[in-house]
DNA sequence: CGATTTTGACCTGCGC
DNA sequence: GCGCAGGTCAAAATCG
């Protein structure tokens, strides 16, 4: 069936709060609603039923119904076991089932692809049932960083590109940086004064 | 020429 | 056990 098309339209949750125990780079702007990165995008929604609560802090979820969201229980993405994980699958297919947390949520965009300030390769596309469009696969092209997307266009709404984020980056979005590094550097040379 | 995209083959999980 | 659907690999093609 086509569980991704049958989105409601909700209003985004509050965004999580970055607290010790989580990861510095969490929730970068590739999630924040409305950011100036992406100028694209008209609506941005969070997928209902996320907790993000449990996300963060590495509990389960609550909702009971999670449309594309798995469960929230954290794995340790960082460091050696992603690397490590790549070995034991063989080529194509599934892997173990993905424990690591999945979040997506809507975009009404005319461009399938839309800016969150990370590189991603492609390194697929599929056909998906029930839908018009295919699905695209992602991942990060940072080395340490092991995080996916798909990216699929609503064949019901064309205007909506559904992003399912899988994973958690380990190093900071580098077009923030990009943008922030010459105004850090502003600073500290107005602050010698 | 390195990085990225394309695309068909391959693999796995799941329902029947 | 079989077939389908989804996810990934990797070689070739393309791009900057």
């Amino acid at each position: 069936m086509d569980g991704q098309e049958a989105l409601p339209s909700l209003p985004p949750p509050p965004l999580p709060q970055l607290t010790s125990q989580n990861p510095p780079y969490l929730f970068t702007p590739s999630l924040l609603p409305s950011s100036s990165l992406h100028p694209s995008i008209i609506e941005p929604q969070v997928l209902p039923d996320i907790d993000w609560v449990g996300l963060l802090s590495g509990q389960s979820g609550l909702g009971e119904n999670r449309p594309i969201m798995e469960s929230a229980s954290m794995v340790a993405e960082n460091g050696a076991e992603e690397e490590k994980g790549n070995k034991d699958k063989k080529k194509g297919g599934r892997m173990k089932k993905a424990t690591r947390p999945r979040f997506a949520f809507q975009t009404r965009s005319a461009d399938d692809i839309l800016d969150d300030g990370f590189r991603w390769r492609k390194y697929g596309q599929k056909a998906v049932k029930n839908s018009k469009y295919p699905r695209s696969y992602y991942r990060c092209t940072h080395h340490t960083c092991n995080v996916k997307k798909q990216v699929q266009r609503l064949s019901k709404d064309t205007s909506i590109v559904v992003t399912t984020y899988e994973g958690i980056h380990n190093h900071p979005c580098e077009k923030l940086m990009e943008t922030l590094t010459p105004l850090l550097k502003q600073m500290q040379f107005l602050a010698r004064f």
